[in-house]
DNA sequence: GGCCCTTGCACG
DNA sequence: GTGCAAGGGCCT
């Protein structure tokens, strides 16, 4: 009898094994239905081999599978990659699975609607109307309300021409197949370097072969220019393409990139797709007609059958860790995408990330340097700012000899950016009278006031009340004072200091759609705009000829969590946007304030110095046998009942094993201690590489039972500590 | 005795 | 994840 071990898209189940009816052709990767108690689930029919540890139940308690759906089966490939990634991060299979299978829609099978055009023939009675009508639609076709559309007339008229014959009924494929990106449209003229970097991976794309690389070049030295070349590659072998980028931010500037290069925009994949985009791109990529895939990390399970190459774009982004259920790294996964698929990855970065040149140094990933363009964009001069011996006034942030240098900038007709990594007014609001602070009521973090938009909003959880008029605890009105600067705030001292410059903020409150963001764009090239004060957003991706001058308002904001990044994500931060300036013929001038002017970050900063920090930095690492060289993992128990889990979390912390080379940290109370209504408590395993942390972890929790209400979550190598 | 709510477990 | 059956408490 044929049966067939399933994994069903239920987190909470391994496989169950079923039996293949007769007639009906199931095989490793055939996506189908199966029943469960009651319920149907979709499922994919997995490897016998794969898990060996699943106990098999007798023939006589098989259920048969319903269906097999319209679909590709998953390559044999993309199953291993589940498997790894299920395994690496701790996650259960299915929950990777869905990833994968991120459109139920597209699962169904091709959809089709009736179209309808003319038939040439005339129907034996006429009337105004009709005629009209013809006149009008042509030799077009489309959907009836389409066609009335275009006609001039309502439904019924349309249909009126169908039952006389003059219209006749086509059935057409929702899905309207992607136009293919034309690797001969507008080659572009390379340097001998870009060019010699270009060809060692497009050789790579066509052996067929496992080589992670990293393109590493400051801002304006051409890597998009470059690992376009490979892409060129890879359409022309027939191979799909992957691009990564970090948010959907920078998605629209890279489309306009890509059409000027290639002709046409590439399939692009997002969380903010509708049902019908997010369906008709699947089936695309799962088909192998979509070539080019520009997308987010959730882009990288995608049922791809013959992919040729990966491109991480701003590799070095904390935002390709995904930090809510799995907890996977898009720049890790899609590196073992490579290497089992066979095929080059790139990882683009100006600022890499330690653990990426720690694989450089280890001579397991080629890095392609490219230099500045002779006589091109040069790095910026960058000042330190000392706010300890230069502060600008009380209640103020911009410092004397930055708002000095801006000045001339204004003076001279160019353009400034002032760089703060916080969204809104200020980060906290407080009652001068009681002492009153705003929190979330649902996590442990301020209200921030937006006054743009008259509210408090919570950053983590989305809570937001009406901007208040008086202190809720003690009533006393007029008793509110914002604490702390954001954005907003840092754009009403320029509008103060400054009243007739044009001042835009650029954050994703204002920048929330590709069109807002393209608009913004379009007047800061156009000149509309003088100043611009904006968050991490603006801190890579765009190009602004005229801007010559960045203020880092806070450089010290990012080194105050203590995480072992900080610096890191403070440097490559600050790096990034200091490429901002003077990225045309003009030369740009960077401006840092700070109260440690003495840190090794501030110091390699303005002595422009990369090369040192990754030393120093990659010291410091190895001596704290922090990653690269040791490994992290965090247990995160939470719960709705703050003492259910404490409880958990204590459970957890007495049954550590005892390891060789790892140490446990705590439980303690997580620094957000309350998320979104639920009490999280944390673990923190450090461990050497010797230690097989995953089955540690495995091992040590299998063990345990916890109340189903409390949930316990392990992020392997976590970004963030919160 | 009957009813409701919580809990635990199976689902192939 | 969800449906169901078992167990315990409490009302009639």
């Amino acid at each position: 009898m044929a049966r067939a071990r399933v994994l069903l898209l239920n987190a909470a189940l391994g496989p169950l094994d079923y039996r293949i009816p007769h007639g009906m052709t199931a095989r490793p990767g055939s996506i189908v239905v199966a029943p469960l108690g009651p319920r149907q689930l979709v499922g994919v029919v997995w490897d016998e081999e794969s898990f060996p540890d699943v106990e098999t139940v007798g023939d006589n308690r098989l259920r048969n599978l319903l269906e097999v759906l319209d679909a590709p089966p998953l390559p044999e490939t993309l199953r291993r990659l589940i498997e790894w990634t299920a395994d690496y991060y701790l996650a259960p299979p299915a929950a990777v699975l869905r990833m994968a299978l991120a459109s139920m829609s597209a699962l169904e099978g091709t959809r089709t609607v009736i179209e309808y055009r003319a038939t040439g023939q005339l129907p034996d009675r006429m009337t105004e109307q009709r005629t009209q009508a013809m006149e009008r639609i042509g030799d077009r076709q489309g959907l009836v309300r389409e066609l009335a559309m275009i006609g001039g007339v309502s439904d019924t008229v349309i249909r009126g021409l169908v039952k006389a014959g003059a219209f006749e009924p086509i059935e057409v494929s929702v899905d309207t197949p992607f136009p293919e990106p034309d690797p001969a449209h507008a080659p572009p003229a390379l340097s001998d370097q870009q060019m010699a970097a270009a060809t060692d991976m497009a050789d790579a794309v066509r052996a067929h072969e496992f080589a992670p690389f990293l393109l590493d070049g400051v801002t304006g030295s051409g890597k998009t220019e470059v690992y376009f070349e490979a892409i060129a590659a890879a359409i022309r072998a027939g191979k799909q393409t992957l691009v990564l980028l970090p948010e959907i931010a920078l998605t629209e500037p890279f489309l306009e990139r890509f059409e000027k290069r290639f002709g046409t925009v590439p399939v692009n994949w997002h969380s903010g797709l509708r049902q019908s985009e997010r369906r008709r791109a699947w089936r695309a990529i799962a088909a192998g007609e979509a070539r080019v895939v520009v997308g987010a990390r959730s882009a990288l399970f995608l049922p791809y059958p013959n992919l040729g190459l990966i491109v991480v774009d701003e590799a070095h982004e904390a935002s390709f860790k995904q930090e809510e259920g799995v907890h996977y790294h898009a720049r890790d996964v899609a590196v073992m995408r490579g290497l089992i698929e066979h095929f080059p990855v790139v990882l683009a970065s100006a600022t890499p990330a330690i653990e990426t040149r720690h694989q450089v140094d280890l001579g397991r990933y080629r890095e392609i340097k490219l230099p500045a363009r002779f006589g091109g964009a040069q790095m910026p001069d960058i000042e330190g700012i000392n706010l300890l011996t230069d502060p600008p006034e009380r209640g103020r942030w911009i410092a004397p000899p930055l708002v000095v240098a801006m000045e001339e900038v204004l003076a001279k007709g160019e353009q400034s950016l002032l760089f703060l990594n916080r969204r809104g007014y200020a980060p906290l609001t407080l009652c001068r009278h009681c002492g009153y602070r705003f929190q979330c009521p649902n996590c442990t973090s301020w209200m921030v006031e937006h006054r743009l938009t008259k509210r408090l909003a919570c950053h983590h959880c989305g809570h937001v009340i009406p901007a208040p008029r008086f202190c809720p605890e003690c009533k006393e009105e007029d008793s509110l004072v914002a604490c702390g600067p954001g954005v907003e705030r840092i754009a009403d001292e320029v509008k103060a200091l400054w009243p007739q410059a044009r001042v835009a903020i650029a954050t994703s409150d204002t920048l929330h759609s590709p069109a807002r963001a393209a608009d913004f764009v379009k007047s800061v090239e156009a000149g509309d705009i003088d100043i611009i004060v904006g968050t991490q957003l603006i801190t890579k991706g765009y190009h602004f000829p005229n801007l010559t001058l960045v203020g880092v308002i806070d450089a010290d904001l990012g080194l105050e969590g203590g995480d072992l990044r900080a610096s890191e994500r403070t440097f490559q931060q600050i790096m990034q946007v200091a490429g901002r300036a003077g990225r045309g013929e003009k030369p740009g001038h960077v401006f840092i304030q700070t109260r440690m002017p003495d840190a090794e970050v501030i110091q390699a900063l303005i002595a422009g110095d990369s090369e040192r920090f990754y030393l120093i930095e990659t010291e410091n690492r190895r001596r704290a046998n922090a990653p690269p060289f040791g490994r992290f993992a965090a247990i995160i128990i939470s719960s709705e009942d703050s003492d259910e889990a404490a409880q958990t979390a204590r459970l957890i912390g007495k049954s550590a094993p005892q390891v060789e080379g790892m140490r446990v940290y705590g439980p303690a109370p997580a620094p957000l201690s309350v998320l979104r209504g639920r009490h999280r408590h944390r673990l923190l395993i450090h461990a050497t590489r010797q230690v097989d942390i995953q089955s540690v972890i495995r091992e040590w929790l299998g063990n345990l039972v916890w109340k189903s209400t409390t949930r316990v979550a392990v992020d392997v190598d976590p970004y963030s500590f919160m």
